[in-house]
RNA sequence: CGGGGCGUAGCGCAGCACGGUAGCGCGCUUGGUUCGGGACCAAGAGGUCGACAGUUCAAAUCUGUCCGCCCCGACCA
């Protein structure tokens, strides 16, 4: 492609709106344009790169045994009444309505819609396994789209759906796109953490993200250097580090006047965080839950929204607390009863606790659980942090942030349940399809991938996703020789079959430099007055700082050497 | 939805407290000189100042309403 004729537009100082370093690049660059907030343009830079990345996915899909489909953007909300995901999803759905009236809605995922094929085709246990994928845009009406391609509402993603008449049979597909998800981001280039997630609303079992590490990314991950666990902060849990354990002591009553939070109790009674117990309140629903946990620690909101099973959990506030006959700040389970309590197991980390005292101004000493108060639900609802031992070996964990590239999970029967997918089985008994489901954010991989390959010059393609291969650049073209020996060595590299961007424009030298250090084609040749004397052509890639002269003769083999090993396929 | 910021030429911005000719840099067009890391000279094109309403002799500037975009939070199969 030359230049001088390709639909693209480098941009010199960074766009007002972009502050994540893969929004701004990627605007600079040309190769998105936003629409609306959230709605992207890919320009002919940004589209090739998306097509290299769904090119891989396909490959890789298709030799773990997945068959491709296109499934509808536009699906009627009656298919959704079915499993009630229509209310779950909310606010998130974009309806449209047609010229009869009826509802409709642009899909925001496609369990519904496949789930319907396979109850439609599958009849008996002979029909399962099969997967099924599609590449396809999907639609959702984030409250806050956000960092450029990171979090959009218009997107195309990758979404596979798996059937099976058992779990092992799931269990056998699931271990088999977890392995297709580590090729396709290993063959774009892209280290990627496979860590343990919630799998939220929708429920089901095991639930794997695939995360490229990167500061900009919206989840917290907490991993255990040993390499035996990653999780999730949503997920995570970990080794608490153990409180002192004394002989019991009487619980005694001591005037603590405003004194209110953790902070301010430890800091009064002078005992560590960790001697101290904290009781955070919520509304699930209609009730209010009272959650208790050792002072030092925070509750994990999403582990106590999977105790409620989906109900709409949000701290609940001081009017609602003395509502329930609590006073905000000086709480405790002790001697309390009216609504629901769950603890964490830290309470047990340790002993003789300070705990509100129920009534203003006060608190007690010596609180130890049972012996002071009952609980109704014992459970992990502790927030893990990094420091805290790992779960299976015990050294001490990390937390790094992460972009979500990749979600797989066992669906098992959440959807085919509630959808009446049913078959027969080797008995002629009648069972539910048992399901996975598997996603991939194709547009948010491509951010994913600046965000990890860059530098203060621009974008660095790994060679796989790479807009082009090939960066030529022709200076003082205007001199025919120069012109006719860089428009020659075009024509070889095309004929060789390299993807090259043959810089042709009457540029200056610094802007086409610049253009490609920005662009981060993975190699750059110069063609110039200079090298055209010397017989050579410069040779740099933009991951080294330093170029070579090659002999004119030598390029097509030095080249291949360069990228050739890398095409897998 | 709560908090904050912003909307003036394709892009980045100034002008607005104090109302009176719409400006700068980059980019773009034409001609010339340049040519290995964002060249120079000269001449140009390009804007209903987000929208609507109000105040005023007069509004980019003051007032009101609405719309849009970004950031933090809430939320996020």
């Amino acid at each position: 492609m030359r230049f001088s004729q390709f639909f693209a537009r480098t941009l010199r100082e960074n766009p007002s709106e972009a502050d994540t370093v893969s929004h701004q690049l990627l605007v600079r660059g040309g190769f998105v344009h936003q629409l609306v907030a959230g709605v992207y343009s890919y320009l002919p830079l940004g589209w090739r790169v998306l097509r290299k990345i769904e090119a891989i996915i396909r490959e890789e899909m298709d030799a773990a045994g997945a068959q491709e489909l296109a499934m509808p953007v536009l699906q009627p909300v009656e298919l959704w009444e079915e499993t009630g995901r229509n209310l779950a999803f909310g606010e998130i759905v974009f309806n449209v309505k047609d010229r009869k009236e009826h509802m409709l809605l642009l899909g925001p995922t496609h369990e519904e819609v496949v789930t319907m094929l396979a109850r439609r085709w599958v009849k008996s246990y002979r029909d399962l396994p099969f997967t099924l994928y599609q590449i396809q845009t999907k639609f959702r009406d984030e409250p806050r789209p956000r960092g450029g391609l990171l979090r959009v509402r218009e997107f195309p993603m990758k979404d596979a759906y798996s059937f099976h008449a058992d779990g092992e049979s799931l269990d056998v597909t699931y271990r088999r796109m977890a392995q297709a998800y580590k090729n396709i981001f290993e063959r774009c280039g892209l280290p990627t953490l496979m860590v343990e997630a919630d799998s939220g609303a929708i429920g089901g079992k095991d639930s794997h993200e695939f995360m490229v590490q990167a500061e900009s990314g919206e989840d917290t991950i907490i991993y255990c250097p040993g390499g035996d666990y990653a999780a999730n902060v949503e997920k995570a849990d970990s080794l608490k580090e153990q409180g002192e354990t004394e002989s019991l002591l009487p619980l005694e009553a001591v005037a603590t006047p405003d004194v209110k939070s953790i902070e301010e109790v430890a800091k009064f009674l002078r005992v560590p965080h960790k001697k101290t117990l904290k009781a955070v309140f919520y509304s699930a629903g209609d009730s209010l839950v009272f959650a208790v946990i050792r002072g030092d620690l925070d509750v994990n909101e999403v582990k106590l929204r999977n105790l409620f099973k989906g109900a709409d959990l949000r701290l609940a506030t001081d009017e609602e607390t003395r509502q329930a006959g609590l006073e905000p700040g000086y709480a405790s389970p002790i001697g309390f009863k009216g609504i629901k309590i769950v603890a964490d197991p830290s309470i047990t980390l340790g002993s003789n606790f300070v705990a509100g005292a129920n009534k203003k101004d006060a608190h007690f000493r010596n609180a130890n659980y049972p012996r002071d108060f009952s609980v109704d639900v014992m459970a992990d609802i502790a927030i893990a942090k990094a420091g805290e031992g790992c779960g299976r070996c015990g050294k001490p964990l990390q937390s790094t942030r992460g972009i979500e590239a990749g979600h797989i999970f066992k669906l098992e029967t959440a959807i085919s349940g509630k959808m009446g997918a049913d078959f027969l089985d080797r008995e002629g008994v009648s069972r539910t399809i048992i399901m996975g489901c598997y996603g991939i954010g194709v547009g948010r991989l491509l951010a994913a991938a600046v965000e990890y390959g860059h530098d203060d010059r621009g974008m660095i393609w790994p060679e796989n996703i790479a807009p082009f291969q090939v960066h030529l650049v022709g200076l003082n073209l205007d001199q025919p020789q120069v012109s006719s020996v860089a428009d020659r060595l075009y024509a070889d590299l095309k004929s060789a079959g390299l993807e090259v961007l043959y810089d042709d424009r009457a540029e200056s030298p610094g802007v086409k430099f610049n253009d490609a250090d920005l662009l981060g084609i993975p190699v750059r040749l110069t063609v110039s007055p200079r090298t055209i004397k010397a017989g050579v052509v410069e040779v740099k890639r933009r991951r080294d700082k330093e170029s070579t002269m090659i002999a004119a003769e030598a390029l097509q083999g030095h080249l291949r050497e360069l990228l050739g090993k890398r095409n897998g396929s």
